[in-house]
DNA sequence: AGCATATGACGAA
DNA sequence: TCGTCCTATGCTC
């Protein structure tokens, strides 16, 4: 689930549950270094920028990036045995949460956390974010847009799901240099991201389709194409190919192709 | 039991 | 562009 709603998500309850608490901190795994540092000490709040999670405590600051298979995972107190592969264990008053299988999970210093937030474009879950850099940067590269917004520098948190539900929403094919895109389409999409990735914090979970009053949205109904083989909205093919080191979902009739400027790559397939 | 798969990102070449 | 790291889940045999 990680894209930056989860993170977002995860902030929000970790403070609910462990903020202004001494948490007993422990490794069962043994990966964590900063056990010694951190055990007893007074947890602040959580905090997400994009798809990087923070926990101020009062002394240090602990920066998580849960990867591709990182995972929080919620317990009563007092909670189960850990499981041999949890990372990190915060036990608060009431609850604790272990952490597994995270790519990041470190003590950072003021230096590190500034180079971190240097190198992260806007978070559209950010009230104070504004999308000009976002803009300047996309407006300024040929690379496929589909590529693009994979790229965090560009704008943080959008992930696999987010990118191909929102390039569908907006009609846009991912193929299509990012140069093309025009700035009208540009807010559109910096609103849709906005819109998308707090629906995806308050539902816990993606969803792209509108709402059905009294319903919840399942995994048939929340999506549009991605990992699909048929269109949501036209019943037609999905089209499955890689684009920028991932898997990308599209329904060209949709999405219709950029005219006559394909990327090279395109033009390579299709001869 | 074993294997494929996954919502991410990095470094080497 | 490829290999690598990290873990849990759900399939197939």
């Amino acid at each position: 689930m990680p894209e930056g709603h989860t993170l977002h998500r995860l902030a929000l309850d970790l403070s609910r549950d462990l903020a202004g608490a001494k948490l007993s901190v422990s490794s069962p795994q043994g990966r964590f270094d900063g056990v010694k540092t951190l055990n007893g000490k007074k947890l602040i709040d959580a905090t997400a920028v994009g798809k990087h999670l923070f926990l101020n405590f009062k002394s240090a600051v602990v920066h998580i990036h849960l990867g591709l298979f990182g995972r929080f995972k919620r317990h009563a107190n007092p909670p189960p045995d850990a499981r041999p592969a949890t990372r990190l264990r915060l036990l608060g008053p009431e609850h604790a949460w272990d952490l597994s299988g995270p790519t990041r999970c470190e003590i950072a210093d003021k230096a590190q956390l500034e180079a971190l937030r240097a190198r992260l474009g806007a978070d559209p879950l950010d009230p104070k974010a504004t999308p000009e850099t976002a803009w300047a940067k996309m407006h300024a590269t040929s690379r496929a847009i589909g590529a693009v917004l994979l790229d965090q520098s560009v704008i943080s948190g959008i992930g696999n799901v987010y990118r191909a539900e929102i390039l569908f929403l907006l009609g846009i094919h991912p193929e299509t240099p990012s140069r093309e895109i025009t700035r009208a389409k540009f807010d559109d999409l910096w609103a849709l991201a906005a819109s998308l990735l707090a629906r995806g914090v308050k539902e816990r979970r993606i969803v792209t389709t509108p709402a059905v009053p009294g319903k919840r949205a399942t995994k048939a109904t929340a999506l549009y194409v991605y990992k699909r083989d048929r269109c949501r909205n036209c019943g037609g093919p999905i089209r499955k190919f890689k684009l920028g080191a991932r898997t990308m979902f599209a329904c060209e009739t949709c999405q219709p192709k950029p005219k006559e400027t394909k990327t090279r790559r395109a033009r390579q397939r299709d001869e």
